[in-house]
DNA sequence: ATTTTGCTTGAAAGCGCTTTCATAACTGTG
DNA sequence: CACAGTTATGAAAGCGCTTTCAAGCAAAAT
């Protein structure tokens, strides 16, 4: 029987640059092992003074990055969080990714960001990139994945999501009260004499959207105020959305003094529809939006909204993904939101 | 001697879920060796029709997801691509990101997307980060960062920056024409009739921001119009920095017909200043703004601004990158502005 | 029938780390 | 001063893949 492996030689590693250097060479350099290096490096266990100097001295020199890849491979810890956003320029969102990136940089760990385009094929296969590239845990920003595949996922990966409210085995959720949000701008309208109060909804397959229409009927019928459909316009949470259903209403030829729409984005699509056609905000109509985006303090005129802490819920969600990791259970939250009364809404005087 | 190592048994693997389907498992149910299942997968070598369905199956119903992390290691690719930007809520850069990510996810890699929140010893960490992580490239959306830390990026991982033109091995850079744009807002404002235009500077740190007021300049040095330093007012990008610039220049009363800010944030905050004393947009005032945020077309009156391609830039960039991967050497780019004539600019009748 | 060529396939050597495990070197203690 | 109790350290076993390398085999060529 012959020995079928010849002596392989090690010099010049197969596709990989030449001169990389690794513990090894760290190793060599500070004349100890690579056991050695990797502790003082980590920091988990004493190492003596003088080879904790020599380590750092060859790192230092030779330039030294650990890689990430190895240390995950080998710790089984990757140190970095999945997170599935809707669109990576929606401002909405942006806000919160903000909120985790800072988060997640004070406890040393890196996300990694993808996007979903709102809808729930892709999100799925986001969650699945994910899981291969071994990320520590998932926070997945609203969207339309299902409950199930959600829970499915936070069966095997520490899960957040943030924009709904539901519970399961190693899942925490966040959310902010989207009806008492909605129902406190209806009232503030009404309670400013507004009656004819029209409403531009969201993305009806988005829960948050349906918990806005909710509040909004909520104030009306809380105030005696008969519900007329015809004020109920769909909108898709975008700005060319508000834009059409502008149109839409004023085709009605129905009468109204204000607008609530399930968001900020659609209420500008709004405020350029009425300035086409000649009306102001707030003298002849009133507008509020939903979220309190960074643009809408510079609307013209800065717009009254309900504010979402959009940065205290990204890091709340990083939060708890922390917990999660450790072992811990978050405890769930749901945010109250606020109303911001700034200039685009007007008191009624009949 | 003793023979000092004792059989370890490699049950329980250490602080690893238990269950974990690696491509052993798959292997061995598929009763085939890894190696058989690695080409499988990865589909470079033909293997028998048989034994690709077996591991196809096994693969299916065990649910195996291969591990980035342990591909990354043997291959020396990671399959991802390290991205700074500025601020992940940027909406300038949030649409050059979609780009890359659009860009990307064709050819199968994924985007590690980090905030040098525009400082150059953050962006440098970024890029430190990502090098640990081992990405296969490294994309900078413009920054503070010098060109000299950019070179050395370069040196050791392929580089594409955005925003800046400059070259070195291994480095590829795509651009606006900054300055063509601004002279071209400027002409046109000149040509409308505009003789007293006043202009907003950018963060003077930011190379575009030079450039761009290079072009008012040069406009009107042009038209034969005596620059007046009067009328130049620094900004830093952001919308309140507009207000602010709007409140110095009422305050030094300086006559103005215009005002061309170097982007289209601090054309909002100016907005909202001209709007709180009374002056109108564009009767008593035109604006003109630089890189057509997605916003911006929903100003009130929609924004006369200088477009800036940013989604194609981020293409580009993404695109160059894997050129740069396989060897290929990128013809840089300097992508042309185009003027977008909207409504809050007017002809002045004199 | 025998050699050659061409395929498919498994074994095994890494990739660059972390983490036992065991040893060697010290520190006290009775 | 022998013996237990601590530390500090290196060897080596993985982590889950990719990628040679060589062997095995069947088909083609002589």
């Amino acid at each position: 029987m012959t020995t079928h492996n010849s002596k392989r030689v090690a010099e010049p590693a197969p596709g990989r640059l030449y001169g990389t250097v690794t513990i090894e060479t760290v190793a060599k350099m500070a004349g100890v092992s690579i056991s050695t290096v990797s502790r003082v490096l980590s920091g988990t266990v004493t190492v003596s003074a003088q080879k904790v100097l020599a380590v750092e001295a060859a790192a230092a020199t030779l330039g030294y990055v650990p890689s990430a890849l190895a240390q995950g491979l080998a710790s089984g810890r990757s140190k970095t969080i999945g997170v599935v956003t809707q669109s990576i320029d929606s401002p909405y969102y942006g806000v919160m990714l903000r909120g985790i990136e800072d988060e997640l940089d004070l406890v040393g760990y890196v996300p990694m960001i993808l996007s979903g385009r709102w809808n729930a094929k892709e999100e799925a296969e986001c969650v699945e990139i994910l899981r291969s590239r071994r990320v520590d845990g998932v926070i997945v920003l609203a969207g339309r994945i299902d409950d199930a595949a959600l829970a499915a996922c936070a069966a095997r990966l520490p899960t957040v999501v943030t924009g709904r409210s539901l519970s399961a085995p190693g899942l925490f959720s966040i959310d902010t009260d989207n009806f008492r949000g909605a129902l406190e701008a209806t009232e503030f309208l009404i309670e400013s004499g507004h009656q004819r109060i029209a409403f531009i909804t969201g993305d009806p397959e988005h829960a948050d959207a349906n918990e806005r229409q909710r509040g909004y009927r909520a104030a009306l019928d809380a105030a005696g105020i008969r519900f007329d459909p015809k004020l109920v316009v769909p909108g898709d949470f975008h700005e060319s959305s508000g834009l059409r259903a502008v149109d839409e209403l004023l085709a009605k030829r129905t009468q109204f003094s204000a607008i609530f729409a399930a968001n900020d984005q659609m209420i500008c699509g709004a405020a350029l529809g009425l300035h086409r056609r000649g009306l102001r905000i707030p003298d002849d109509i009133s507008v509020v939006g939903f979220d309190d985006l960074p643009g809408s303090q510079y609307m013209l005129p800065p717009l009254t909204t309900v504010r979402q802490p959009g940065f205290e819920m990204g890091r709340l969600a990083a939060n708890a993904m922390m917990q999660l990791i450790v072992g811990e259970t978050p405890t769930a939250v749901v945010l109250p939101p606020m109303l911001i009364a700034r200039e685009s809404t007007r008191r009624l005087s009949r």
